[in-house]
DNA sequence: CGGGTTGTTGAGCAATATCAATCAGGGTGG
DNA sequence: CCACCCTGATTGATATTGCTCAACAACCCG
């Protein structure tokens, strides 16, 4: 098991690894802040080398220190179901924050790890404890991305509780697509990095009806598919399938 | 539509009412706070007239001012979904809070409702802002109040994502059972505040599913059912139901 | 007492899971 | 370099779960 305990040499591994410097600053954790705060923010930040395709970044029931900021790459994180069978809870994008679950039982609930080569800002979570007190604007940011992470959470229940499979894929591809657009990329083409396995474990469905919802998709002409790259052609019909059943 | 707007003179409608002397303050945030720190909090809270049943507390979309501690009754958090219906998010119990959500994005995302006539703690987010910064224990508990709605909602997202109608009304039932255990309640015998339309819509169960499996549990000799009142007869059974299907 | 709302039960159906066969790609070892 | 295997994805045939529609019962409130 790989971990991120990045000594300040790591931190010399690519020579533009500060959130000054960061295009994701806009995004993640210092959003917003003054200046002079990112720098103290920053310096309590630790990057460590890139971490390999799947390699955990932590597991369920590790003990919490930090907070993890995705620099590059993508992550999933899991939960162990009572009979255990994984449940992926979320994957994750450069500039969004895994570990949030840990902190209310100085635990980690879930387990993350990634699904392509990532780099990983790791933030010691006493730290930010100890920063927040004193940066109002830090504070702030940490309880709103928490509370993201709780609206985000509950998007998630309701496509789960209420939504056909065409629907859910539908919400998904363009969940992703809207991400990649955030981040100033293209939003009608990019790669799925996760496994169809992954997916209808994320999304409660088979990988048979995934692999087959993406296929009628396709056939309609709605996206475009080849493997893990996908194309969106028609946004407005996706945008409808996700929404509309009747 | 009926505020928790509370004057100091409502303050005395009920003369038990301070975190100090509330039962709940080893479940609510005043967790593990000291006292003096406690009263600082205390003077901060509102609290109103009891609201009555089907009262909203907050709509979507209303600007977030503050957090709400549920002190006696139940309430229902419901957001929107993208055609129109309703989704419930979570059923909250006496010492449980609502409107974190909100912090997000300044206004709330959810709805929430009292399903029976119910007292709430108003709690000015502004003010909680301020004193975390001063109250370390209290930002903390901010902070794992936040994370507990996460993983909360997380387990909800695996019940959703892999389980049958059974497991899934098990699953509930015991939920609530540990939730009124931790209130010194008792955990075998207690009332469903909502109603069977609720509980499909939080399950993500048609309400003739519902009725079904409830059938099914009081036949089985699982459970004792009389409208609203349940009785556990097998926690065993119901814990078994509620993990494995084969 | 009546009407509206909520819950229960039954019958048939549709969506998705399951089971199974096949295919494509990537890595490995001969 | 090729044959082989292994994993992941696709597609087809069938089974099953829970939804839909419908009738009816129970309860609540005036």
């Amino acid at each position: 098991m790989i971990r991120t305990s990045a000594s300040s040499a790591d931190c010399q591994i690519d020579n533009n690894t500060s959130c000054g410097t960061c295009r994701l600053s806009g995004l993640c954790l210092p959003l917003r802040m003054h200046l002079d705060d990112i720098d103290r923010l920053d310096r309590v930040i630790q990057r460590s080398r890139p971490l390999q395709k799947n390699q955990y970044l932590y597991r369920a029931n590790d003990p919490f220190r930090s907070i993890y900021a995705v620099r590059s790459g993508t992550v999933k994180a899991t939960t162990l179901t009572e009979r255990g069978q994984e449940q992926i809870t979320g994957f994750y994008l450069p500039g969004e924050l895994v570990g949030l679950d840990g902190i209310a039982e100085n635990r980690y609930t879930c387990s993350v790890m990634t699904l392509e080569t990532s780099s990983i800002c790791e933030i010691p979570f006493a730290r930010i404890e100890e920063l927040s007190a004193q940066i109002p604007s830090l504070q702030r940011n940490i309880f709103q991305l928490l509370s993201r992470e709780i609206t985000h959470d509950q998007q998630l229940i309701s496509l789960l509780s209420k939504s056909s499979a065409e629907q859910r894929i539908a919400a998904f591809l363009l969940s992703l697509s809207r991400r990649h657009e955030a981040r100033h990329l293209a939003a009608n083409a990019f790669r799925l990095p996760m496994s169809r396995t992954d997916m209808g474990n994320f999304l409660g469905l088979t990988i048979e009806t995934v692999s087959r919802v993406l296929s009628r998709f396709h056939a309609q002409g709605i996206i475009q598919l080849d493997k893990k790259e996908v194309r969106i052609a028609d946004f407005p019909r996706l945008q409808e399938l996700s929404e509309a059943n009747n």
